[in-house]
DNA sequence: CGTGTCCTTGAGTGGCTTCAATCAGTGTGG
DNA sequence: CCACACTGATTGAAGCCACTCAAGGACACG
């Protein structure tokens, strides 16, 4: 829990909400928020509960809903610059750091607090929760509409891009990319709606026509980005 | 398009965004907005291309994606008192009256205008935004998860629910209840996931089992109440 | 009475799941 | 250092649920 850090300096002050905030609003923020690491696999619903919020710095936190039997789906993926808490309601989801994360946690009350003081915070978060609404969405699409192969393409691209942003974002993007899953087999198909040993044979598949090669486990290089894109029955041209 | 009418008066007063204004406020609403109904099965894309947005006031509103190759989903249903229409941003949804509709219309320039104005507004809508993530991820676990049994009898109970607001709404909701489905089957199984065919035979299923009768195509009489929502593996307790 | 739409029902198929075995990688203890 | 256990991923075989294709019924309309 490292107070101290100041906000000017962080990774996704340009991305995350916080870039509505003027300097000074910036300073404020940066007395009442604080980081903190979680590992892999660490359960976050603790956030909500003790009534706080957070923006995911670094790594990758999955959101769950379950039903009383057992069967579980990952309703939303967080990267580093989302934002992970559900003001003025309930929720009744479950956060987990899918991989380490690093969190810029603060109060549930003061950040609404904040939202209501800053009209310009409450419209920049509105406007993220709207795009929030037309991902789900698009994911609803997807989970009943599209075939498995279509769904594993579409994950892949979907990491691809989310995790790409940051480190490098040429503007017209590489016809090839490299770069680690955040995710286990299992948490691909809690995600995607499916089973394990369908992902798994579906990504089989992706290799063994050379769209893409998995050199190591959760090692994937993408050959062949457009193909990639036609199987996903992409539709949001390079963002 | 009826302008003229009083807002004051409107059925859906107490339950629309407008429920936030206070009686200047709604009055200088009532100048900017005005009615207009249309029959079932007419496209209301043409609201957001003429950037307008709206609030149902009656009737049904169907919001669907599609992939190229013609699948299709419908996303979100539109009851009385929701609003239709994206602010700040895009969509690329394609809203269609599903059954006969009424609205309440007012450009989306001076609705943006009015949330900036009016933070009440923009309190609600934002609130209102994100108990439509809530149904949009608990939709998603249904899409992924749910069987089409469990889908069909979830999809009555959401009807039931959602359409008898308003008309009447006893403390502890009656174990029975008689109710036209807005919907045609093949508009089922677009929200479902589903083909035709299947949401046929799962509504012939509820009804061999007892828990409803179909007297007539779409009028469903709920006859056991508990046992619709055990299959729908519902969670929401008697809203 | 014919035509159209919507819905139902049946028969057969296929894609994803289920069950099960194997493999690779990692850590542990003797 | 190696045997062992354990977890995560892959692969195979069999089964099932929802889909596909097809026919027929119910009802409204001209």
């Amino acid at each position: 829990m490292a107070r101290g850090n100041l906000c000017s300096q962080c990774a996704v002050r340009g991305s995350a909400l916080c870039c509505a905030l003027s300097p000074e609003q910036l300073a404020a923020f940066n007395r009442i928020s604080y980081r903190k690491h979680y590992p892999a696999g660490r359960l976050l619903s603790h956030i909500d509960q003790e009534d706080r919020f957070a923006n995911v710095i670094s790594g990758v936190v999955k959101l769950t809903k379950a039903l009383p039997d057992g069967r579980q789906q990952i309703v939303e993926l967080l990267f580093p610059s989302d934002f992970l808490g559900r003001p003025f309601g309930a929720g009744g989801y479950a956060a987990e750091a899918a991989s380490a994360v690093e969190l810029c946690c603060f109060g549930r009350r003061q950040f609404e607090n904040l939202m209501h003081e800053w009209p310009g915070l409450k419209q920049i978060f509105l406007e993220r929760t709207l795009d929030e609404i037309d991902a789900a969405r698009e994911w609803m699409l997807l989970l009943a509409r599209k075939s498995a192969s279509e769904k594993v393409a579409a994950l892949v691209l979907l990491i691809l891009r989310r995790m790409q942003v940051g480190c490098d974002a040429p503007t017209a993007g590489p016809r090839t990319a490299r770069f680690d899953l955040p995710l286990s087999r299992s948490e691909m198909a809690d995600y995607l709606g499916l089973r394990i040993e369908t992902v798994s044979r579906q990504l089989a598949r992706l290799r063994k026509t050379g769209v893409i090669e998995i050199p190591q486990g959760r090692t994937v290089v993408v050959r062949d980005l457009a193909a990639l894109e036609r199987m996903a029955c992409d539709l949001t041209p390079g963002r």
